[in-house]
RNA sequence: GGGCGCGUAGCUCAGCGGGAGAGCGCUCGCCUCACACGCGAGAGGUCGCAGGUUCAAAACCUGCCGCGCCCACCA
């Protein structure tokens, strides 16, 4: 049905074996013309953006059908970073894609995004300019940070409006890099169905989205333990947290119980959470600690009195069989914390450094209060990893370190951009609920034809591993504000479980300038008044939209309608978890469909030692200089030979292939053009022989494409092109001059052409 | 710990039930009027290992080994 519902313009093997001759089609009309003497690759990609700009060539029309349209959900690339030689991989996939369903007939949508909100502008912005945000300070209408002075070098302080600007100013320079590499490497792309996940479309579809959310009951926010980076000092998703094996130390630790009848000891690689300690947990089933369950014990050094208690997921196998929970450790700290209704002792602030309440006060309880607030005096504004050390001298000193700490390799979960661990820290945020939707976005999932298949398996496996709502919101600037307001109470405090929500036909709003409906400016941040949202969206709540962002979603419905549900998401592997599951998710939301049908997923680029490029690595590839080196169509080539889900090896070798196939159609070209004589029926044997062998080739490419896989098509033409040019152009060679007379030469000037 | 992918010529890879292949690289020969960014010829492999199914296995099944990726509540 698909193949039905555009009239195939590229030739079917059957029109070819019908009526040979009679079939040329446009190349029929080809006349001997000025063919370059020396055909040469060098310009050839300014000149067709010249062309294709001019001509308006890819340009959408919107006059097509649902059915007519081919509708692409382009990757928007992250405008503040440099394109590499992976993009060119990857938009060459797609516009591989693209070409392909136009000559197919249809209409093909294939606009550009720009993703320039969020954290990755934020860093290039400050280490380009030397500034820093201060959302404390007023705007300054007469900034101008070229005569920025920075006298001890340290970044200057900025309003959050004029960093915005900055932040504003500097992706629009790197967007247009961005398009004059993208132009170059030839993508078919509409220029004119830009968008920018900062521009206003962006903001007005992603606060309404949320605003939708909210009235909904699927979006929500909680005061809970989330995990937070604390360098960047914003909470992050558990999309966005990654494993690193790093070295740390097994600290053995007492625990005096309370009677005095013994010692319980637990393994740890965070004694600086003793003080944090609310518990210490066994398993029922381990003989050695079931008759303690329900028992206290006193932490050290710190002598508050804990409960022992029992839980499932506390393993006899690790460590000593008992472990500490610690509000909060890591994240089983948070299961165990929920699961068995413990009070909260929170030590680690946002900075990442330890602060504690008085010990000996209302939570705080201590058989030993002097000593322990002596000793937390000897932690406070100290890092984790500082106050380690501190502690360890502690329990040394008290004779609660049993054995020597011991160093092992373990894995440590990290915010992806991040330099530290992840601290667990509770903090008000904003959730979409995602765990309840588990069976729904897994059947969405099995809906998708992916491309290749098994990519299928990593977004199932994602999402059966979900294990916490969506945390939405980012403690950071240059993002996509919260529609929303809080009511100030009499103390002049934010009222959270009131959120006033902007109209939705005021959007975009920013909560920071604008005033909520029924208050006046003067009341912002007054007791009785209101307060906006500090926060912004993480910037995957507004890329999750790029269906409905490119798709114009509510402020041009008739185009929305022809384009949603999207044909097809290309995209890399290692976004399936965020942006191809968090776009399923708000289209099942939203609209209560897939975004789109198909999903294709293109592979890394590894270095020729099948290594992965990184930066740090100095193996990155610059590709501004490899089209230099070897022409836009030679990279290509190149990337056309990689198999969609597979990683493919940076290959110049490759590339000089594809140079050479690009220059020896120009040469064939040349042969086939420059003959004097009209072409003819093609009557000869070995002419439509060759046809015959064309036609096929088309039907197994024209398969193979359908199937997405592209690298098979690749290899039957190329196949096929070099049997004709080293065969049968040489056989057919002195014919075609004439030498057998006018009707043979015909016949081949027909099949050539 | 669970899942997925991959192990075929020096390199990059295709083939996935009946001839072990391509390109690059290498060797040799050719400036043949489209192309020397070219043309022709050639060397090179117990298809990771071990069992099994089959008349027939590089291909299917089982187990193992190695590499990579994804996921997991790794005290």
């Amino acid at each position: 049905m698909e193949q039905n519902r555009a009239s195939a313009s590229f030739a079917a093997p059957q029109a070819a074996q019908g009526a040979i001759g009679a079939s040329l089609g446009p190349f029929r009309r080809l006349r001997p013309m000025s063919v370059p003497e020396k055909p040469s690759l060098d310009g050839l990609e300014a000149k067709w953006d010249e062309w294709w700009e001019a001509a308006g060539t890819y340009r959408f029309d919107r006059s097509k059908s649902r059915e007519e349209i081919f509708a692409i959900d382009t990757p928007p690339p992250t405008a503040s970073g440099s394109l590499h030689i992976g993009h060119v991989m990857s938009y060459t996939h797609t516009d591989l894609i693209a070409r392909y369903r136009r000559m197919r007939g249809y209409e093909v949508f294939y606009p550009m995004g720009w993703d320039d909100n969020g954290l990755p502008t934020e860093r290039r912005v400050q280490n380009y300019f030397g500034v820093r945000c201060d959302p404390s300070l007023p705007f300054d209408p007469a900034f101008d940070v070229s005569t920025l002075e920075r006298p001890d070098d340290a970044p200057v302080a900025v309003s959050r409006p004029n960093f915005i600007d900055l932040c504003t100013r500097l992706t629009a320079e790197d967007e247009k890099a961005f398009e004059m590499l993208f132009r170059r490497l030839g993508l078919s792309v509409d220029w004119e169905q830009t968008y920018t996940t900062i521009g206003e479309v962006s903001r007005r579809a992603s606060q309404r989205a949320f605003l939708r959310l909210v009235r909904g009951g699927m979006a929500y926010t909680a005061d809970a333990p989330t995990m937070w980076d604390v360098d960047f000092r914003t909470a992050v998703a558990q999309a966005e947290i990654e494993d690193r094996e790093v070295g740390g130390v097994y600290h053995r630790v007492a625990f005096d119980l309370e009677d005095g009848s013994g010692r319980v000891e637990i393994e740890t690689s965070r004694p600086e959470m003793i003080p944090a300690c609310v518990a210490l947990v066994v398993n029922r089933d381990d003989d050695r600690y079931a008759s303690l369950v329900g028992t206290t014990a006193l932490t050290p050094v710190f002598r508050v009195p804990v409960p022992i208690v029992a839980h499932e997921l506390a393993d006899p196998e690790k460590g000593t069989g008992a472990a500490q929970i610690c509000t909060f450790g890591d994240a089983t700290d948070v299961v165990w914390w929920r699961d068995l209704g413990l009070p909260a002792r929170v030590v680690i602030r946002r900075d990442g450094t330890l602060a504690a309440g008085r010990f000996g006060e209302a939570g705080w309880e201590s058989r030993d209060p002097e000593a322990a607030n002596a000793a937390m005096a000897r932690l406070e504004g100290r890092s984790a990893k500082q106050a380690r050390k501190e502690i360890v001298e502690l329990l040394r000193e008290g004779g609660w370190l049993a054995g020597e700490p011991e160093p092992v390799q373990h894995v440590v979960k990290f915010y992806e951009k991040g330099e530290r661990p992840l601290e667990v820290i509770s903090t008000r945020q904003w959730f979409v609920k995602t765990l309840e939707l588990r069976e729904a976005l897994l059947e969405r999932g099995r809906q998708i034809s992916w491309h290749p298949g098994y990519m299928g398996s990593r977004y199932a496996s994602w999402v059966e591993g979900l294990n916490q709502d969506w945390a939405i919101s980012r403690q950071r600037y240059f993002g996509v504000p919260f529609p929303v307001w809080f009511p100030a109470d009499d103390a002049g405090e934010p009222v959270y479980d009131q959120p006033i929500l902007a109209e939705e036909a005021a959007l975009p709003i920013d909560p920071q300038d604008d005033v909520p409906p029924g208050y006046s400016a003067e009341q912002r941040g007054q007791p009785g008044g209101f307060i906006g949202d500090p926060d912004v969206m993480d910037t995957w709540a507004t890329s999750s939209l790029t269906p409905q962002i490119a798709g114009r979603w509510e402020d041009d419905p008739d185009l929305f309608e022809r384009l949603f549900p999207m044909d097809l998401r290309p995209q890399a592997h290692d976004i399936i978890r965020t942006w191809l599951f968090y776009t399923v998710l708000r289209a099942h939301l939203e609209h209560d469909s897939l975004p789109w049908t198909n999903a294709a997923i293109s592979g890394f680029v590894l270095d020729p030692d099948r290594k992965k490029m990184s930066k740090s690595k100095g193996n990155v590839v610059v590709p501004t200089e490899v089209f230099e080196q070897h022409s836009s169509d030679a990279v290509r080539y190149w990337g056309a030979s990689a198999r969609l889900g597979y990683d493919a090896a940076f290959d110049e070798q490759q590339m000089k292939v594809g140079r050479r196939l690009a220059i020896k159609i120009l040469n064939a070209s040349r042969f086939v053009l420059s003959m004097e004589a009209e072409p003819g029926p093609v009557t000869q044997p070995v002419d439509r022989s060759m046809l015959r062998r064309l036609a096929h080739v088309v039907g197994e490419a024209t398969a193979a494409l359908d199937a997405y896989e592209h690298s098979k098509a690749l290899d039957a033409v190329e196949r096929f092109f070099w049997g004709f040019t080293d065969d049968y152009l040489e056989l057919v060679k002195q014919r075609a001059y004439g030498a057998h007379g006018a009707e043979a030469a015909a016949s081949a000037i027909g099949a050539l052409r």
